[in-house]
DNA sequence: AACACGGGGTC
DNA sequence: GACCCAGTGTT
């Protein structure tokens, strides 16, 4: 097992030199801590600074977000992606205050029992909020760690992982205190000089012992995960709006793609579009193709095919489980992002 | 172990 | 267009 006692503390000195200092989140209060290290999954700090400002000013504290309704919290996380990150945010707040008084708790291991909490997210929590001395383990820490020790595993592998986790617990600083320095220089290292391409090797307080480097293999470390094929699905959207220029919108089911958002009607093939406009009295004639929507997902293609109509007057009134939203009523639903960008080309 | 789950940044 | 990002939960 590698071990290097310089590694914490040539860290620690260097964050708090070079690190990022003043970001919104980088505060001691578990709250704010949980939040931003829930947003910051998978999604990288430019992206979340427009997200948590106005999220944390609508929910200021666990309390008002355990008492909000799931639609509200949505809403403020429409765009940022990974929706079950919002669903169990809203739960986990619940737990919070159902299970733990509503305070947080300070072991990791309590921490863990949060929805939307795993072991990486758990520690960050635990480091920052209440100097545990507990190891992250993200995308930024990974990529350090197997430079550094020249670590050349299959990322997919379970075993490696493992060890990926152990080397990173034998790295912690002694100092409990150290825990939010540490824990802010992985995260600074990795997202701004140990970089995926072109690491910025001579800026790094790891350069004379990086084994990635002696070995002039920062290109190939870490190794790449082996990237599946992406299918592409059809869609298809029918924009439906009435006599007072409103459109009517379906709240998605709370399991797959955009759980819990609010989209048009949305239908796997043409036919079962054509039925359901039959229903409101809208003959396939009256449908109008409108520009076709690419939209990528990390593990899908969506080809996206909207039509628009407008109801008819009189028209059948079908059971349905839709509502009937102006237009400028629209930003207080959680929109997925292509439906957004479609119903409003403006606001990007 | 493999897959589901968004959207954007970067090269 | 390919790869990655302050990952977690399900199967």
């Amino acid at each position: 097992m590698p071990h290097s006692p310089s590694f914490a503390c040539r860290l620690i000195a260097w964050q708090k030199t070079s690190g990022r200092h003043g970001l919104a989140w980088q505060v001691s209060d578990p709250y704010c801590v949980w939040l931003s290290e829930i947003m910051l999954q998978q999604t990288q700090v430019a992206t979340v600074s427009a997200y948590y400002p106005r999220f944390l000013a609508a929910f200021p504290n666990v309390h008002a977000l355990a008492a909000a309704a799931q639609d509200e919290v949505l809403a403020l996380w429409a765009g940022l992606g990974y929706y079950s990150r919002a669903r169990n945010l809203h739960k986990a707040a619940q737990q919070i205050v159902s299970d733990f008084g509503g305070t947080f708790p300070a072991e990791r291991r309590e921490l863990e029992t949060l929805c939307g909490v795993g072991r990486s997210t758990a520690a960050a929590i635990a480091a920052f909020a209440f100097k545990q001395r507990e190891t992250i383990l993200d995308g930024n820490v990974k990529r350090v760690l197997c430079r550094v020790f020249a670590l050349d595993g299959n990322p997919a592998d379970k075993a490696f992982e493992q060890q990926l986790w152990t080397v990173a617990e034998s790295l912690l600083p002694e100092c409990a205190d150290d825990m939010p320095a540490y824990t802010q220089g992985l995260m600074d290292l990795g997202a701004t000089v140990c970089k995926r391409s072109k690491p910025d090797c001579p800026a790094c307080p790891m350069t004379d012992i990086c084994q990635a480097k002696a070995q002039n293999r920062t290109a190939e470390l870490p190794r790449r995960k082996v990237s599946a094929a992406v299918p592409e699905v059809p869609l298809f959207w029918l924009k439906l709006t009435n006599g007072k220029g409103e459109i009517l919108l379906v709240k998605r089911p709370q399991q797959g793609i955009w759980a819990g958002l609010y989209c048009l009607p949305c239908f796997d093939d043409e036919t079962a579009l054509h039925r359901f406009a039959a229903a409101w009295g809208i003959a396939p004639v009256h449908l109008r193709a409108d520009t076709p929507v690419k939209h990528r997902l990390t593990h899908r293609l969506l080809r996206i095919a909207p039509f628009a109509a407008t109801l008819p007057d009189p028209h059948p009134t079908p059971e349905c489980n839709g509502t009937w939203v102006s237009a400028n009523a629209l930003a207080n639903h959680g929109l997925p992002k292509p439906l957004a960008r479609y119903l409003a080309p403006s606001n990007l």
